[in-house]
DNA sequence: GATGAATGAGCATTCATTCAT
DNA sequence: TATGAATGAATGCTCATTCAT
């Protein structure tokens, strides 16, 4: 599969570095406060405080600001949940389905308006397997992790288990925050979504625990995420 | 909160439902099929054969018209729903999950791109609650339905379990459809969403039922659902 | 052979057609006084005196003006050509030729500058089949014409030196024109041209006249074709 | 008239040379391929392979490079010309004027794109007589030389004749050309141009051969002149 | 000399909306 | 009521040219 490259050329001279990001972090923040209506070349140029002419000599087209910053936005997420995930030192399994999800809640926190449009770009340039992939993989790795060691929760989940489940956390999180639900970061949401994770990486077993045996402990939730 | 009337007038003489009518139509129409890129009012009053002065007379602005479509399509889905699990004459457990199921997936399975676009409108002008809450009645519904009738599996599900459970769902099914994701029409895929379904239905218990004791039978698929 | 059709809707209220003459004179003049590079569909709306929309309801595009506006022009010199030649009460053969001179250098005497890019246009679209076909035909008419009368001088002309003669004349026509020669409007080139289109008219034939008895007579010319 | 000089400084260093003969094969191939819409200095210097400083270091702006490539060219079709005459050992009159076709048709025979553009880019620079001159220069030698000889054909040519001539015969070749006729390269398109050049270069006179008299022998036309 | 990053005026085109008929 | 011609602000993008390094 051919990788798209959405920069016109690359960056020679060191000060082309600071204005690609001056670029970008304009783009974002158009983004996250304007929406897309008012994602326009112009006014990110503006904004950056570049002329019009020096974003166009960077990408070739509006469209292309959007799928860069997306990929690297998309980095950001696996980068932050594998991170975190090598960061418990002893990964218990206890502690393995919460670190996940709050990794996740945090890397779906801010600037959610951006990462719309940014998946949604994405999506529309029928580029939607970079944005699946990555988190699947996440997903597989920390599976794969787990059934080496012990005796394992994650043994048997199915391709199509692990599909519903990385969309069905994604989801229920995306959701919330959309909505900008007031569970958002409180302790009984959080609960529910690493229920959730334990529920469903058990779902292609047969034989499963109860919910009372499932290993999770009193949660400590701060109220920021 | 104020009830937001995006109609400039009432439609009065049957001619105006028409006219409403091809309105909606093409509206549709074009925003399935060419995004919301070429969603603008001349192609609308183009395609549903009416003079874009008449178009004006009927919505106030653009706007106007996504907002009141998305009324229309999620009244559509809430009736749908509950219409299906009516149809069950003799609703046990075991068919209501997949009764659910099937009105979500064939719900969402038509007009993707319209929907979405429709959902982002009322999100968009703040009025996500109404695209929220008639999910929620529909489930609550379901849910109390069953807590009247037997010892019922879904007694204790609490608002931030039923919160996740509904996007829990909604998501898979959204992000496989959005995706033209190959698992959709596959026996699998349902099932794992009907399991989901029991599953949150009962995250909230302390006294849960084994896998092996929930409530599906030997599913039968057909490919086409 | 298609014909394009560069209008974007046939106008239905008669104000249209003041619109759309105002743009083609507005067209005309830009193209004459300032060039094809000032040629921009802003400054033909501002010099019509109307706006930029209404420009863009007539025509689908820039390039669409300059179609609309080289088959007018086109028509125009075919019609006069065809009409001088009909005004002639008793088209003797030693009045044709000049008639047809006279009214080739009248069709290309005015905005030359506009004709130039106008039948680039043609050429650059594609079209330029339409820009040799009317003159052909003038050609060939006049010929006919000639053959069925009398002896006439023109029997013969092969089609490769009907090509040949049409390029030749419009050639040694246009090329004065726009280097502005000061032999324009003298008695001389005209005479000259005169005689290359008598001359090319026999050119296929193996009986010719001498050029002493070819069929011209003393000419009287106005200093302003 | 004063000769405007379109360079900003002449090469002293062979390296110079270099760069500037770069920069007009640059040019030349994007005028031929592309036209003058994809003109611009920034392609021009991208394919030469040099900065765009450094071209600006040659050229004072864009036009410039136009004029001095227009010069060169036109240079190129006289000497070619004049060389192809001077091959002809014993140019007797019969194969003077298929010399002078076939030179003609040879130089406007390639590039002819990008020597269109040329031409256009001295008419607009009020440099048109740099154009015409050298044609004539060209067929004035031509003709001088043959009433030196013999009793020679070309003995009366007015100097309005020899302008109309000049005009016929390229506007001839250049229509065939610039409409890609299929005439081109045939023995009879060649033909009716021999013709045409030995018919013009008696219209002066009072006393003309007849056409089965002029001196054109059985021509023996290779497919691609 | 050479480089290439930066500039910004300029242009084509779209589309929500108005209002005279 | 319906029509559709007209409006013009807004926006994506190009390219000639400059100048600091």
């Amino acid at each position: 599969m051919q990788h798209i490259d959405p920069y016109r050329k690359k960056p020679s001279q060191p000060r082309s570095e600071g204005t690609i990001e001056a670029i970008f972090e304009a783009a974002a923040r158009i983004l996250q406060t304007q929406g897309l209506g008012r994602f326009n070349t112009n006014a990110i140029a503006r904004v950056a405080g570049v002329s019009i002419g020096t974003l166009y000599q960077y990408f070739p087209d509006k469209n292309a600001i959007l799928i860069a910053m997306a990929r690297r936005e998309l980095n950001k997420v696996s980068q932050a949940i594998i991170g975190s995930i090598n960061a418990e030192l002893t990964p218990d399994d206890s502690e393995l389905g919460r670190s996940v999800v709050r990794a996740l809640l945090k890397a779906f926190g801010g600037r959610q308006r951006m990462r719309k449009v940014l998946i949604e770009a994405l999506i529309a340039n029928g580029l939607s397997d970079e944005l699946t992939r990555p988190v699947e993989e996440v997903l597989q790795t920390i599976l794969t992790r787990q059934s080496r060691s012990q005796g394992g929760y994650f043994k048997t989940l199915t391709p199509i288990g692990l599909y519903v489940m990385t969309r069905a956390m994604i989801g229920a999180i995306r959701s919330a925050v959309m909505e900008q639900s007031s569970h958002l970061g409180t302790a009984a949401f959080e609960n529910e979504l690493v229920k959730l994770f334990f529920y469903c990486a058990h779902s292609g077993s047969d034989d499963l625990p109860r919910f009372d045996q499932l290993p999770w402990s009193t949660p400590s939730i701060d109220k920021n995420p």
